[in-house]
Formats: structure tokens, C-alpha cells, sequence
DNA sequence: GATGCGTGGCT
DNA sequence: TAGCCAAGCAT
């Protein structure tokens, strides 16, 4: 087997310049050529909402954080409630906490401006070694060695890894600090994962279309799919449990507020049993917030990154105006769509209510 | 190193 | 359809 050329960052960056995506947080190649500079702020948002989450789904959510704060002086005046409330359907909300702690502790200890250098910016909550070598290379133009996902595949790809993720993460970080370059770190940080994200991907890549497939010991063997090698993930289990909606007659509804740890941590749910592993036809002995005529709505199930849940729902609305228990308020109906309501709480209401949790017009 | 942590789209 | 997947971090 004759040994294939080193892939080049050159090539790599030949085609970036060409192929670029547009995306609402970023300086082109052509604007960065001219001298425009990227906002670190616009920089750190865009990276905190793309852990974990697909670019599709980030893009309403960025444009509206920058029109509603748009600086890092803005955030860190905002009131945290507010800050969760747009964040709600985002997921991994341990995000947003540290989205609103990070933006205080940079306008409070660093004068409003980002850390420029790796160190600083890990310090900050939310920020580990990827999105202080994101920001470090695209805002600050620095040679970081950024792995990601997407780096992990191509780089995994073009050097056929053998070693199963997550132990390969040390071989891959070396060969990416290998690559990059003092030029234009920044642009080749982006054309790495826009390379992963249009032709490199996980499934049936655009090997044709590669500026590397003449560098890719995966393709010159024909099994780029079977790299990056995985471990095998363990089953989903399954719990259940119960929710309470209930809705006034002027359509407020009962809410309450989740712990500020853990899953759906901080966010707003309605009243409900916990969520326990469902072994067996286990009794759910759920306890209904208030006396009322609850009646059975059906179930909502959501999948959950650890556990899939069953969730059974009741409804009730109340004659009388019921006063909320200690720990709950009603939410009127105007409100109700802004509330920082997790995915499965607004699938919940809906069952019980359809349309409860849209905005009107 | 393993585990907990969301959601929606795609195949 | 049920699983797989997406620019990871904190503990």
C-alpha cells in the first residue's frame, strides 16, 4: 500500500473560500480578507447554542438573543428568568445559567471584553476545550486547535483511526495541531467543520466532492463509514409518571418551577409525579396539586439523551377559582406561550389543552 | 473515563 | 419505525 500525500490545510482552506456556508454569526472569507473583524460576543453565543445542536435549530434563537441583548453588557443585565424563557426549546439548559453567569463574570472582571486566549476563556462556566479554541481561533484569530465533532469525523477519516472515540480524542488533538496553521487560523477552524458538516458526514459523504480525497486513507480503502470507530451505546430505559394540567376558566394555567439542578433544571413544568423507572405496572401515586375532576387526556412520550418517558396526563378545569399551592402560580393565557416551558411541558399542556401554548395574533 | 444532560430532523 | 445524530460541558 503506497502511502497517500499529507492532506493540506492550503486545499483545504482553497476550498472554503469557494464553498463557504452563510451563517448568521459569521465573518466570510472574503469580509475577513477585507479586514472585518468577528464580534466575540456573536462569536461565544453562536458556540454555546451549537454544542450538541444542529445549526437549524440555532439560527432563530441566535437572532433573537442578538436583538434582545446585543452585547455582553445587555446579557449580563438581563434578568435570569428572561434569559430561560428564550432559551426554552433550545435543550441542555445548564447552557443558558451559564450563558447568563459567563456574560456577568465578563462584564464585571474583564470590562465587558472576552478573554483572547484559551486559558481565559475556558475559565468562564460553559466553556471547555472546544468552544475556547472556537472562539480563540475565530474570534481571535489564534492558531487553537479546534476538535469537534465534526473534526473528529474528517480527521478520523483522512488518517483512518483505529482507536474508538473518546480515547482517539488525544491522537485526533495532535494531528488537528498539526494541521493548523499560523494562516488564517480562524477561517481554517470554519472550513474544518464545514467540510465535516456539508461533504465529510456521517452517512453516505460526499467523497467526490472531498478537496481531501486524495489524502483520505478511508476512501482510498473505500470504508469511510466505519470511521470515527464508536462503542456501542447501552439501550434506553423507560420511565413513567404523571402530569396535572389544570386550567382556569379564564385559561390561566398551574405552574411551578423545576429544582435549578439536573434534568430540565430551572425551567418551568406543571405539577406532576416524579419520573420513575417503569418496571412493572408499579402504582404512579400521584397527588393532584388541587381538588378537582381530573380526567385522563392520554400520554405524552419524549425522548429524553438517557431515558425515554411515559408521561400520563390529566386535565382538569376548576369551577371556582382555585388558589395555587405554595410553590405554584396560575399563568394566565397571554403569558403562558412565553413561560420557559421545556419541550415536553408544552407537548404536556397541549394534550390537555390543544393550542393552550401558542402565541396568537 | 463514565455519566447526566434536550430536542428535532432524518433515514 | 426506532435509532441515530448535531460546533460539548460539568462532575
Amino acid at each position: 500500500m503506497t502511502a497517500l500525500p499529507p492532506p493540506s490545510p492550503a486545499t483545504l482552506l482553497a476550498w472554503y473560500d469557494r464553498h463557504a456556508r452563510r451563517l448568521p454569526w459569521r465573518i466570510g472569507p472574503a469580509d475577513r480578507r477585507r479586514g472585518v473583524t468577528p464580534d466575540p460576543y456573536r462569536v461565544w453565543l453562536s458556540e454555546i447554542m451549537l454544542q450538541q445542536t444542529t445549526v437549524a435549530a440555532v439560527k432563530p434563537y441566535f437572532e433573537g438573543f442578538l436583538a434582545r441583548w446585543p452585547d455582553v453588557a445587555a446579557l449580563a443585565a438581563a434578568p435570569s428568568e428572561e434569559v430561560m424563557k428564550a432559551w426554552a426549546g433550545l435543550g441542555y439548559y445548564s447552557r443558558a445559567r451559564n450563558l447568563k453567569a459567563a456574560a456577568e463574570t465578563v462584564a464585571r472582571e474583564h470590562g465587558g471584553r472576552f478573554p483572547a486566549t484559551e486559558a481565559g476563556l475556558t475559565s468562564l462556566p460553559g466553556i471547555g476545550s472546544y468552544t475556547a479554541a472556537a472562539i480563540a481561533a475565530i474570534a481571535f484569530d489564534q492558531p487553537a486547535a479546534v476538535v469537534d465533532g465534526n473534526v473528529e469525523r474528517v480527521l478520523s477519516r483522512v488518517f483512518a483511526v483505529e482507536t474508538p472515540l473518546p480515547a482517539a480524542k488525544t491522537e485526533i488533538r495532535r494531528l488537528q495541531a498539526g494541521l493548523t496553521q499560523k494562516e488564517r487560523p480562524g477561517d481554517y477552524a470554519q472550513a474544518m467543520m464545514d467540510l465535516g458538516a456539508t461533504i465529510c458526514t456521517p452517512r453516505r459523504p460526499a467523497c467526490s466532492l472531498c478537496p481531501w480525497s486524495e489524502n483520505c486513507a478511508a476512501h482510498a480503502a473505500g470504508i469511510e463509514e466505519s470511521f470515527p470507530v464508536k462503542p456501542n451505546k447501552a439501550a434506553r430505559p423507560e420511565r413513567t409518571g404523571t402530569a396535572f394540567v389544570a386550567r382556569r376558566r379564564d385559561g390561566a394555567v398551574l405552574l411551578r418551577r423545576r429544582a435549578e439542578k439536573g434534568l430540565l433544571g430551572g425551567m418551568t413544568e406543571v405539577p406532576g409525579s416524579d419520573w420513575l423507572p417503569s418496571a412493572g405496572p408499579a402504582s404512579t401515586a400521584a397527588t393532584a396539586p388541587i381538588a378537582a375532576s381530573w380526567q385522563a387526556k392520554g400520554v405524552v412520550v419524549h425522548v429524553f439523551t438517557h431515558f425515554r418517558l411515559t408521561l400520563s396526563i390529566l386535565a382538569a378545569e376548576p369551577a371556582d377559582n382555585p388558589a395555587a399551592p405554595e410553590g405554584h402560580w396560575w399563568s394566565s393565557a397571554e403569558e403562558l406561550p412565553g413561560e420557559a416551558l421545556p419541550s415536553v411541558m408544552k407537548k404536556a399542556i397541549e394534550t390537555a389543552f390543544p393550542g393552550a401554548t401558542k402565541r396568537r395574533r
